[in-house]
DNA sequence: CACATGACGCGTG
DNA sequence: ACACGCGCCATGT
């Protein structure tokens, strides 16, 4: 089982604020695992997985990573709309993306 | 072991 | 916007 890195990258995922929405990439990077963004869909995928905004979590052009229509796709939308994320058409607004602030960085340096 | 397949991302054309 | 190619990596056939 080599999911040795899915803790470090639920810590990050946890971070995420509420009406925002930070990439794959972007996830991993944080995570401390740069180019790794595919490992970043597999943790959340997990069964293991503790509860997570995992619907924060888009591709780095900002539109959700699931096939238009599925029933993942339409749970994460559903769930964004609620917390105020706006999306026009496929694409979710540009200021719902999540900049990291300095208080967030030093937070994953304690783990 | 060889391939294929994703909740990805970036560079090129 | 669209299409590849390639890097990345766990899982499955």
């Amino acid at each position: 089982m080599s999911s040795r890195y899915y803790p470090q990258i639920w810590q990050t995922v946890l971070q995420i604020p509420l009406g925002k929405v930070a990439s794959y990439g972007q996830i991993a990077d944080l995570a401390g695992l740069p180019g790794r963004a595919r490992l970043v869909g597999k943790a959340l995928g997990d069964p293991m997985a503790p509860p997570l905004p995992w619907h924060r979590v888009v591709r780095s052009d900002l539109q959700i990573a699931f096939a238009k229509g599925s029933r993942h796709e339409q749970e994460q939308r559903a769930l964004l709309l609620i917390e105020g994320v706006s999306i026009k058409g496929q694409r979710i607004a540009k200021q719902a993306r999540w900049q990291p602030q300095l208080a967030d960085m030093l937070f994953q340096l304690s783990f």
